[in-house]
Formats: structure tokens, sequence, C-alpha cells
RNA sequence: GCCCGAGUGGUGAAAUUGGUAGACACGAGGGACUUAAAAUCCCUUGACAGCGAUGUCGUGCCGGUUCGAGUCCGGCCUCGGGCACCA
């Protein structure tokens, strides 16, 4: 048996590789394109783990396989290398950021080199080289010269553990998703981009892209949570003045068909609306120790608590409804946020489920004005029978003009509401007590009242998005320095575009105050600058971007990575852009991936890219979990560094034990025996060498039946790549070893052609065996083998014969058999003759190609 | 609570438009080779009954459509992911 050398074999061939320079990009634009890209890593102090290299893997098989179909591939790798992890790592270990940065990638870099990844190095980028990190300025002053970057003065999230304000993205459950601590609100100075501008765009966009995954733009479409109603105005007015309204008060809603129902009015504590009337409220003092109380609570708290809801009246103050004049009580409630919306709203207990709890804890009047069925008692049968009212079985279709019903639909939704409170949720109906809206239907209703607010100057349509302005600064050092000049005389002024890049100073003290000063703040003749307008003094924007910047762009750099003058040559992004198929983690779903496309449109309005979607086609990877089936972490111990698996048992054999594992986007536990199984397969494999050994070069093409199957291989394999499901493509080639183990010999052709669609899998062995053979040229050149239809047709089948729907025989036959001679030998089977002998035969069913169904009685 | 997705052997999983359920692999059991072990090779391996041929049952649960359902429809249950007082 020969013995196979994974770590002789594999170095050798990586440096050969390496030398030749096989993985260079070609820039001969006469041929097709294929950018596949992974999700760059965050080069951590940890090092990859085994499950890290999952989707490389795949990408790596995909890029190869497209090569050798004949695409101009663009596969490259870089690093997303600014932020808060290696800022608070180098602070713990005392090392510069910037040398803890080196080092990782310096380390991420050989984990990945040994797996033997076709990347084309020469294209390698670093979000933290000021050559790369030029454009995420430059793209930020556009951003500022168009009002898509401005400073808010808005409370933001806090985060007291990484002295920071963080986005919404950056938390996970109300907490940081960093460290884990509770944030808080701090009001503070921050730059702010207006992705909110983008909403609608990035929604409608998502259906132009049909090769997302479902699930990924489920996320992103919940993550924008777009909500169309309408804005009503309320007047407020002081109790003690009835005649004389106050201000008036917008609130949104979706359902403005249920105005008729409102019975009182909400506020948010943080709502000014409070503290302008203080003078009008009565019980100021208790209202304000309710607000404080609520300030008191984290946003962590204010929603665990949900269960019980709480709030103060105000006394001394009612709303009144635009509909119908009516008073409405006005509440003070930290059910309503202040983020969303206006920060009040109307409350209609009959018909949402919040206003209900709240109303029934505080007594407040519940007024259904919609509903849908009515209940009707069988004396005789003793059932209560549910009737919806369906449109057809009234009037013209759309409108209840029958008085009565309408009154039957009003006494059966106050028995619901008294009955059950689960019927007080939200919901269609026809409309009853809600004045010029009575009989109409509830989405019919909510034109109609949009169309009256409208023409009152009442209020408007309306829409409203989940989704908040990006919050863009980070008081930290580890980033890239905003490009902007604070000047007493002419405001914030931008950097020039010459001044580009501007350096992060590189300082020895970098720690961050936790006063929301940035530590950059501390080193004065950095800050003190001349004001690029006027030339007066000037100070120096002291704040960092958030990690998510470099990476909100980066894939355009790796198309045009060395271009002094420009972010992308828009010639070069013209042909290779957008990147046809992108592979990374879920996780990334509502933030990167919603970063990025946001971006990269803004790029696309200024005319800096070509198309307005990065990415064509996206997919997720599973992620590998550790034998214990818990996460691969440190914390628990069970993570397992792929240079050990590579040492032990070889690149190759990681590779096509990862590929193997299941299907590819599902997550699964990591199996050593698993892995051995792959290394065995390959070196049978190996082995094999002998059975060829005394072939001639192209001779010899093998029985029909390893023929049949080598070709139907090359069409499985080629085309499960293609779709990204490698554990079935490898399953396939253990069929084929399989069978061809069993032949004494093998046709060298045979063996060839394996070797090459095995190839995009297992490079090295690959690579090996066919040098081994006399080849001088790199596997990687070769054409994929094409299959030949014909050979692939099979001339006998094994015909399934069915008695009932149960199997009770399989007869091989012709494979282009004719149904009467399929009947016929069905029915003269002894098998089957058993099962119908003294029964009736009622019809006989034939499939072509497959089986024979007998029904009989 | 709301929105997605998924439930198949001891395990990871396969299965064109509805047409042989469990491919391929791991594990387990048995055997060959060996002084012995490892490695390698061969056989068995969904459950139940049977010496066997074979039969019955079987893709989370209940029901339906169909000659035929893992696949389609209706109603549940469980698990995973996302969002979470978003008016």
């Amino acid at each position: 048996m020969l013995n196979y050398n994974h770590k002789e074999v594999e170095k050798k061939w990586q440096e050969k590789w390496e030398k030749d320079g096989l993985y260079k990009t070609s820039e001969d634009t006469t041929k097709p394109k294929y950018f596949i890209l992974d999700m760059f890593p965050y080069p951590s102090g940890e090092g990859l783990h085994v499950g890290h290299p999952k989707g490389y893997i795949a990408t790596d098989i995909f890029a190869r396989l497209k090569k050798m179909q004949g695409y101009n591939v663009l596969h490259p790798m870089g690093w997303d290398a600014f932020g808060l992890p290696t800022e608070n790592y180098a602070l713990k270990h005392k090392v510069h950021p910037r040398i803890a940065t080196a080092k990782n990638i310096d380390t991420f870099k050989k984990q990945l080199l040994k797996i033997g990844f076709s990347y084309d190095w020469e294209r390698e980028i670093n979000t933290t080289d000021p050559e790369f990190y030029k454009w995420t300025q430059w793209a930020f002053l556009k951003m500022f010269e168009r009002g898509l970057a401005f400073e808010s003065f808005e409370p933001i999230i806090w985060c007291p553990s990484c002295k920071t304000g963080l986005s919404m993205e950056d938390l996970e459950g109300g907490r940081c998703e960093r460290c884990d601590s509770e944030v808080e609100r701090k009001p503070m100075r921050q730059w702010v981009l207006r992705i909110t501008d983008y909403a609608d765009r990035l929604l409608a966009d998502l259906d132009k892209l049909p090769d997302w995954e479902h699930s990924i733009k489920e996320m992103q479409r919940n993550w924008i949570g777009k909500s169309t109603g309408a804005i009503v105005k309320f007047a407020i007015v002081d109790c003690r003045f009835p005649n004389e309204k106050k201000i008036e008060q917008e609130i949104f809603t979706t359902r403005p068909d249920t105005l008729f129902g409102a019975t009182y009015f909400v506020v948010a504590p943080e709502h000014p609306l409070i503290s302008d009337f203080r003078l009008s409220i009565s019980n100021f003092n208790e209202v304000e120790e309710y607000m404080k109380k609520a300030g008191a609570k984290s946003d962590m708290e204010r929603t665990e608590l949900n269960k019980e809801k709480t709030g103060v009246k105000i006394e001394g103050l009612v709303a009144i409804n635009p509909v119908n004049g009516e008073e409405l009580p006005i509440f003070v409630a930290d059910y309503v946020m202040m983020g969303y919306g206006t920060g009040a709203i109307m409350a209609v207990p009959a018909h949402d489920e919040r206003d209900f709890e709240f109303a029934k804890k505080y007594n407040i009047k519940i007024k259904p004005i919609l509903h849908s069925y009515l209940e009707f008692w069988n004396e005789s049968e003793k059932t209560l029978t549910r009737r919806t009212v369906n449109p057809t079985s009234v009037n013209s279709g759309n409108k209840i003009e029958d008085e009565e019903l309408l009154s039957l639909l009003k006494q059966q939704a106050q028995k619901d509401i008294n009955k059950d409170p689960s019927h007080a949720i939200t919901d269609y109906g026809w409309l009853f007590d809600s004045g010029f809206l009575n009989g109409y239907y509830a989405i019919e209703a909510k034109e109609k009242m949009i169309a009256w607010l409208t023409e009152k100057g009442l209020g408007k349509r309306a829409v409203n998005y989940k989704i908040k302005d990006w919050v863009f600064s980070r008081q930290r050092y580890w980033g890239e320095p905003i490009p902007i000049v604070h000047c007493e005389k002419c405001g914030a002024i931008p950097v020039p575009e010459s001044e580009l890049p501007l350096r992060l100073p590189d300082v020895e003290h970098y720690e961050p105050s936790g006063t929301g000063e940035s530590p950059l703040a501390t080193i004065p003749e950095w800050v003190n600058t001349k004001c690029p307008k006027c030339g007066g003094a000037g100070k120096r924007e002291t704040n960092t971007m958030p990690q998510w910047a470099g990476s909100s762009w980066y894939y355009l750099r790796f198309i045009d990575p060395k271009n002094n003058n420009a972010l992308i040559d828009i010639k070069k992004d013209k042909y290779w852009s957008p990147v046809d198929f992108y592979v990374g983690g879920a996780e990334h779903a509502t933030r990167h991936l919603i970063y990025a496309r946001f971006w990269h449109k803004f790029l696309f309005d200024i005319g800096a890219v070509n198309y307005e979607e990065p990415f064509t086609r996206l997919q997720h990877v599973g992620l590998i979990m550790a034998e214990d089936g818990r996460k691969m972490s440190k914390r628990w111990g069970n993570v397992i560094n792929p240079n050990d698996i590579v040492e032990k048992y070889g690149a190759d054999a990681l590779r096509v034990y990862e590929m193997f594992m299941g299907p590819f986007s599902q997550s699964v536990a990591w199996s050593t025996n698993g892995l051995v199984g792959a290394r065995k397969f390959l070196e049978r494999i190996y082995n094999m060498q002998h059975a060829t050994r005394n072939m001639q070069h192209g001779g010899g093409a093998g029985t029909s039946a390893i023929l049949n199957l080598l070709h139907k291989t090359i069409k499985k394999v080629g085309e499960d790549i293609l779709e990204f499901k490698f554990n079935t493509a490898i399953s396939a080639m253990m069929i084929l070893v399989n069978a061809l183990e069993k032949e004494k010999e093998i046709s060298r052709d045979t063996y060839e052609k394996f070797l090459i669609i095995l190839a995009p899998f297992a490079p090295h062995i690959t690579e090996e065996i066919w040098s081994g053979l006399g080849n001088s040229e790199s596997i990687f050149k070769q054409s994929w083998p094409k299959y030949d239809p014909e050979l692939i047709k099979d001339e006998k089948i094994q015909m399934v014969i069915q008695v009932n729907g149960k199997l009770r025989d399989t007869i091989e036959v012709d494979a282009n058999i004719s149904e009467e001679d399929a009947k016929k030998i069905a029915l003269e089977s002894e098998k089957v003759k058993k099962f119908i002998d003294d029964k009736e035969i009622m019809k006989v069913i034939f499939v072509g190609g497959k089986l024979v169904n007998v029904v009989v009685k």
C-alpha cells in the first residue's frame, strides 16, 4: 500500500501554486466573469476554529469549478480589523492595537494558507490600512455633502462597559451585543447616517433579489419594519380654559379607521408635552415622579416588565378627538416609546391588546366600533355556530346599509369583550358607531378616514419605519477618524479630499475616557488645526467610525485594490460587479448586509458604481458546533484549531469532511470520527493508482457500467456544486469510488476525469496524483469534463410493481418498455399473482420508466 | 406574543414534477488477515414476527385528497432562528 504523506504533499503544492501564480486573477475581460466572495473575517486574538473555514471551503470549491469551466474568477480575501474587540484586547494585553492587529492577521493568514485556498492574495485588503480607509472617509464626506451624515444631539444608547455610544443594530435583546452589559440612554453629540432615507428602497429592492435566501430577506423586512397608516392631529386643551386650544399634538396610527373607538390618549414619559404644560397639569408632582421612575429604568427593564403596564393620568389636560370632538383623558405611560412615531398615541382599547390591558387596569372606557361575525344558538342541536358576515352577503358588496345588522354586530362585539378579553384584540370587521364610516369594512374605512382627515387638514397618510438612523460615531480610538473640523465661525467643515487619508494618530495612551469624549480629544497637537474654510483656529472631530464602516463597501475594493484616484474604477466595476455570490454567517443579516446595501445604493446615487444592489446571490453558512453540541468557545474549552486537524489528517481531509457533514446552511456538531472517514476515502483514491499503473494515456475506456456511472457522477457533481449541495456531490463520488475499487483495472481516462471533478474538494492530493500520472500541467488548468448524455441513459431499469400502491415485486426490463408489455409482465409476476388471485382488477396504472400499479378490490 | 424555518434509523443525513423511504457516511455487531493489536478487507445493521422464504408496521401527532403521500391540503404538538409594548 502506498503511504500518503499529506504534510509533504500539501506543502509542496502550496509552494508551487504560489510560485506559479496559479490563482492570480485574470483581467481578460472578453471572458465571462464570476465574483465569488466570503464575508472577510475579523482577526480576533483567538485565531480561527474549524467552524470558520466552512464557508471559505465552499466558495473555494465553487471558484475552482467556475475557473475550470472557463470563467474569469475573482476570489479575494481581506481583513475587517478596526473596532472594539481588538482595542479591548490591546488594552488588556498592553499592546498597541496596530501591533495586535498585525499579529492577529498574521495568525489568521497562516491558518488559511494551510487549508489551500485559491485566493488571489495580491488583492488582499485591510480596513485599517490608510490607503483603504482613505476611501471610507471619502464616502463619509460625500454623505456629509448630501446631508446624509449629520450631527445629532438626541440621547443615544450608551454602553457603560465599552464606554461608547452604539447603534440599534449593536444591541442583542436590549443588551450590548459585545459585552452583554445593560445599556443606558445618554444625551450626547453624535454623528448619524440617514439610513432611514433609504428605508423604502432597501425594502422594495429585496424583491429584486430572487437568489437571496428567503429567511434573510424576511429578517431584513422585519428589521426595516414598514408600517403604513396616518398621522392625526389631536388638540390639547387645558381644562380650565375649555375653549382655548393650546396646541395640536400629532399621533401616528396604522388604524385610522378606529378613530371613533379611541377612549384615551397616551404620551411617552420623555415627551416634551409634559414639561411644556407643567403649569396646566394639576398633579404635576405625581406625573414627574412617574417620569423619573420610567427614566431610571433601562430599556431592558422597560421591555422585560411588559406583563404589567403602568401609567399616570395627567390631570388638567384633555385631548380632543378630531373626528367627533370627544374629550379624551391623557395618560403618561412607558408602554409608549418616544423613539417611534411621534411618541404619542390614541388608544383604542377595544381593538388593541396593549390598550385593552391598560384600560382594564385603569378602568377606562372600552368602546368597540367594529366586528366581523355573529353567533347563532341552534336550540334543537344545542350548538353555537359562528357566521362571518361576508361582503357578498351585504348590499352592494362592500358596505352594510342594514342598521339592524350593524346593531347586531355591535351587540356581538360587546358580548365578546365582556366574555373573553382575547376577543378585544385588533380585528378586521364592519364599522358601527363611527359616523361617516358606519357600514364600511375596516380596510375601506381606513382609506375613507385618511381622505377625510386630509381634506379637513386634520391629518394625512404616513409611513413609519422601525429602522433607526445609524449612529455612526464611537468614542473610542481604534477606528477611522471622522474627517471633519469644527470651526467656531464656520461650523462643521469637511477635511478637503486632498488631505485624505486623515490618519489615525499613533499614540501611547488610547484608553476610553468614559465621559463621552474620544481618547483622541486628549491629543492637542492632533485636535488643534486650521479651519479648511476660513483658515482660523479649528478643532478636529475626535470621534471615530464604528466597526461596520469599512465592511460596508470593502468588496468593491477587491476589484481595484490599489487605485489611488478613486474608490473604484467605474469601468472595472462595470465588468466585475455585482458580487455574483456572497457567502457568510446569518448573524450579519440585519447589520452588515443592511449597511452594505445602504452604502452601495448611496455610491450608486453619486455615480461611483454601476449597479444598485451589491450582492446577486446570498447564502448563509451553518455553524459547526463542538462535539459536545455547544458553540465552540474558549469559555467551554472545546475549540478545535484547524492547524491541528491539517497537521494530523491533512487539509484535503478537513475540506472533504466539512463539506460532507450535512446540508451547507445547517448547523452540525463536529465529529472526529467523520473526519477520519473523509481521510480514508482519500487514501482509497490514492491507492487506486495501482490499478491504473499500466494503462496507456487515453487507453481503455472501461466497462460500459463504469462509464455510465462516471458520466452520471460528472453531471451530479457539477450540478450539486452550483447548488451548494456538497454533501450529495461527495456521496456521488463515494459511490463511484466504491464501484471503481471492485474493478480489476481502471481506465486511465476514467481515473483522470474523476480526479478532475474531485480536485476542487481535495486540491492537494488530486494535484499530486495527477502529476504522478505524468501530467506536467496543473490539474486546475484542465477544463471541467463534459458528461455524455448518451452514456448516462440507462438501457435497463428496475421496474417496480405495486398492488394497491404497495411494493410487491421489482423486475428488470428495457428502459423504454411499452405500457402494454409492462402491464403484461406485471400481471404475470408470481409474487403479484399471490395478491390479485381472488380479487377483481379495477385498473392498472403505468408510469413510464418507473412502475406499474395494479388496483384490485 | 408576532414573523420565518424545520421535524425521516443508534448518529449526520439522502430521496426529479406525488411513484422502490433510509442512498452515502459514522457508530455498532460478526468474520478474514495477524503471535497479538492497529491498519485493511468482507458480511449484517429501521422496528416487530419467523429457522427461512416472507409478512406487518414505519418519515412529530390527528384527519383529508389520490391508484399511490416524507412530498399536496386542513388542524395540532415540539424544536431552532429572528423581532419583541413599533401604536
